[in-house]
DNA sequence: CGATTTTGACCAGCGC
DNA sequence: GCGCTGGTCAAAATCG
């Protein structure tokens, strides 16, 4: 029935015409035009180069790894379009030639150090987002965050002061935001990101955005005091992973996704066989080939992500080579981090959702180098349309994948 | 045919 | 104990 979630393909089309704001959501929800801006606040985020996500400390294999949900062709207008559309998220120029020399971290991972937090963060009121200080992370993404200090922890992006063209970007003020928490005492992270309206999905509307992760959604119940369901999904990458996340639009504000994820997987990125299981049908399996007819405009990005994901595990993924698994998602005792999270430092990143690795961090991080490579590697592969796939058209040319397409068919400069 | 989504049923936890 | 609520199960439907 009626779903209020979306995808990063709602999330690319929202941002690329500033409808960020435009979810249905139903007549009882609250309007969006009724919701009060965000407060001004000024905080910086990093988005990692090749070289600094080396030197990353928390040993996250996921810092090189790409956000999907911030990947956008960067010469759609790039900050140009975030001034005028309000929106989240910053995205890279992406040249044949970036890649080449390894200088483009695709899908750049925004990482916030707590110390650099918005303290005026007031205005932000989503209830989900209202307790306890946080250091979590998505696969897409991991943000620290000090609620305290905040009651609703926003990741915002200012309209007016972006810039893409260095690994740093300043941020503030923000139209939309995004968030990660744990929820108290449960052992979750919460995630809290701008709610894409949902605009092309399968028969229901209904549209998640992707991680990177495959997940099969087992259930979807309507949440009392919401007139958002809540839909529930495992991670179908690995059998056996206890990994959950539930997806549920904010309450507060329907623009708004909130997605908990409950435990933590057990096992590396997707396997290739797996990776397959858990994508969505919009993506053939068949498509291997970047260039198979299979592969349509309206694939969502979702679909693309989890095709993308067979791609690490081949030969490029640092957890791929080794059986066992050269590293295992860190069991959090949440408890633990319950009792420390109100004292948390800023400094503190244990609370960090990351990895533990069982070989040599040096060795791990000696294979970001191709990691990071190989993630565009995928994209370029994957992710553009026929007629970037032919190989003659690669020269020096903006690769716009084709899951962007839409954005540009109408008047947006290609190169 | 295999995998995912949908959706009603079932179960457990919690408060009264 | 009862009712409410949230989380999960599983059969059917759907899709590529």
């Amino acid at each position: 029935m009626d779903n209020f979630q979306g995808d990063l393909t709602d999330v690319v089309r929202g941002i690329r015409s500033g409808h960020m704001t435009s979810s249905p959501g139903p007549p009882e929800g609250p309007s969006p035009s009724s919701l009060s801006p965000p407060p001004t606040s000024d905080f910086h985020v990093d988005f990692p180069s090749v070289a600094n996500s080396q030197m990353n400390p928390f040993g996250d294999p996921f810092v090189s790894m790409t956000d999907p949900l911030l990947s956008l062709p960067a010469n759609f207008s790039g900050a140009g379009d975030i001034k005028n559309n309000n929106s989240f998220a910053v995205f890279p120029n992406i040249t044949v030639d970036d890649h080449v020399k390894n200088q483009c971290s695709v899908f750049p991972r925004i990482r916030i150090s707590q110390r650099n937090i918005i303290q005026d963060a007031s205005k932000c009121n989503s209830p989900a987002m209202a307790t306890s200080s946080v250091a979590a992370a998505s696969p897409w993404g991991m943000i620290n965050v000090d609620s305290a200090n905040s009651p609703r922890n926003c990741l915002l992006v200012d309209n007016n002061n972006i810039t893409s063209s260095s690994s740093q970007i300043q941020i503030s003020s923000p139209p939309q935001n995004f968030s990660i928490k744990r929820r108290k005492g449960q052992g979750k992270k919460v995630v809290c990101i701008p709610a894409p309206a949902a605009m092309n999905s399968r028969s229901s509307g209904e549209v998640v955005p992707s991680d990177l992760w495959a997940w099969r959604k087992y259930g979807q119940k309507p949440i009392k005091g919401s007139p958002y369901p809540r839909g529930y999904y495992r991670c179908s990458s690995s059998k056996g992973c206890p990994a959950r996340k539930q997806v549920e639009r904010s309450r507060t504000d329907p623009n708004m996704l909130v997605i908990t994820y409950t435990s933590e997987h057990n096992h590396p990125w997707p396997t290739q066989r797996n990776a397959l299981a858990g994508s969505t049908r919009s993506s053939s399996s068949s498509s291997s080939n970047p260039c198979s007819k299979s592969a349509t405009a309206t694939t969502s990005v979702s679909s693309r992500v989890s095709q993308n994901k067979e791609e690490p595990n081949k030969s490029h993924m640092p957890f791929s080579s080794t059986p066992p698994s050269p590293y295992v998602a860190r069991a959090v005792k949440e408890e633990d981090v319950e009792e420390r999270k109100y004292n948390m430092e800023f400094d503190d990143v244990d609370d960090t959702y990351r990895p533990d690795f069982q070989h040599q961090p040096g060795d791990f991080f000696a294979d970001l180098d191709d990691l990071e490579e190989d993630s565009l590697t995928m994209l370029l592969s994957q992710g553009f349309s026929g007629d970037n796939c032919g190989g003659g058209n690669l020269d020096n040319k903006r690769m716009i994948p084709d899951v962007f397409s839409d954005f540009f068919d109408d008047d947006s400069p290609r190169s």
